[in-house]
DNA sequence: CGCAGTTTTGACGTGTTTCAACTACTGTGG
DNA sequence: CCACAGTAGTTGAAACACGTCAAAACTGCG
């Protein structure tokens, strides 16, 4: 059976169980009994490549599915009327991906994988609508929305109250800690995304992403070549982080 | 029956029903069917009367119970572990409080009231958690927190993008439109909150909101008496407040 | 009436953006 | 394998927006 579609697909689509897949303690947290995990399982209908710099999600684009993120990288960026663009966030194994979109039904970001990436397919329609066993997982969706709250909470006191460096310092700490959640050294990490894109979280320029990480290199905490960065002195990078200097 | 409790409430616990209350529409939007809206009324356990400067929630208190502000106005206030602070939100009627508290189960905000305000009680505990007809409602809790999540979006577009007097003009429009919902004029309004407070949520200091506010009045665009404002040119202030100037 | 909190205004300092040049990488085709 | 172009990142100097510090005007409240 041939394929009609682009080579976006890098392998026959295996049938993979959420049950059985090692980031099931990220996807669903705190205690989701087995019944509601095997229940899921039946959710994810499919898993789905995504080549580096494709678009998974458009905003405007009627809301189908969420997709969580098994592996890779993601950027999600917002655009106002005037044309104004944001990233609005950087979603990584575990994540997911659409939640904005559930309020009007449509997607009100662009999803772009940052790295070949893969996603699982968690059709919304109608099963997560109207289904009879949806309680469980529904309320883990609350969990999740309402964890994505608190950080965007987070971001916003980033935003409003730090400096420059305070800010990247503090965008660093954050990733290493989610990156060690999964798996990952805290120490070393490949940054995914350009100067840009990062300034454009943090709400500054690229120019002042460079000078922010040229200083924390110079405080020597950090060892910065392009985008490899090695942390050399994690609790220095966490108080520059708290201090407050605006 | 005597009154073990301080002098906080005003009226003898009137048991509204949530299908009968004017602002149904508000708390409950697009279609909750009349089953849903009843069940509901067994839901809201109480109304809570909260005298203005009192914190209805406490950052780090456990999740007992969300709350809908039924009249009055509020403010959330985030807290670093460092100790820096900074406003959240603000939240009048029709509003929830305490939804980022879920993923933890406790709350991560103080809610402060601005004014007089009364709330309903929204016990979270067993009822949200294991009840039997919860679903139409917890679909509800899904779109309100993902319209959340997207007003956040906007908010951090905001404070990354946009200069200080066009931020004050962005957060004088969607206070605006907020009210007009609510059925108040879409003109004049009188603002609850210090000029900190604005400060605080759009990431300047005081003064700064001071100075923009004289600016814009000065452009023509606001009548600026204290808190009480009117606004002369909407069109114009919709301009100003797209024009990123940063 | 007086006092405390809020708001406004001014002068000044500094952090961040802007503009521009230059360097370091990445991938592509000769 | 090297040359090349295109993209990403760094660095510098100057402009400017916002923060800081200080003081005065206004408001509300006891």
């Amino acid at each position: 059976m041939p394929h009609p579609l682009p080579l976006s697909r890098q392998e026959p689509p295996p049938r993979v169980a959420c049950s059985g897949c090692h980031l099931r303690s990220l996807c669903l947290p705190q205690g989701l009994h087995a019944t509601a995990a095997a229940w899921l399982d039946g959710m994810v209908s499919a898993q789905l490549a995504v080549p580096r710099g494709q678009a998974l999600l458009r905003a405007g684009a009627p809301l189908e599915s969420l997709y969580a993120v098994r592996t890779g990288f993601f950027k999600t960026r917002v655009t106002a009327q005037d044309g104004r663009e944001q990233v609005a966030g950087f979603q990584m194994a575990g994540d997911l991906l659409g939640l904005a979109g559930i309020a009007s039904g449509r997607h009100t970001v662009d999803a772009v994988a940052l790295e070949d990436s893969q996603v699982c397919v968690i059709p919304f329609g109608r099963q997560l609508g109207v289904g009879a066993d949806v309680q469980a997982l529904q309320q883990q969706l609350l969990r999740i929305m309402s964890r994505l709250i608190v950080h965007d909470h987070g971001v916003m006191l980033l935003l409003g109250s730090l400096g420059v460096r305070e800010r990247l310092a503090a965008f660093l700490i954050r990733l290493t800690q989610r990156l060690q959640a999964l798996g990952y050294s805290a120490s070393a990490l490949v940054l995914r995304m350009t100067r840009e894109d990062m300034g454009s979280y943090l709400g500054m320029k690229e120019e002042t992403v460079s000078r922010a990480f040229t200083w924390l290199q110079a405080q020597g905490l950090l060892e910065v070549r392009q985008r490899e960065i090695r942390i050399l002195d994690p609790q220095g990078l966490q108080q520059v982080a708290a201090a407050g200097s605006r």
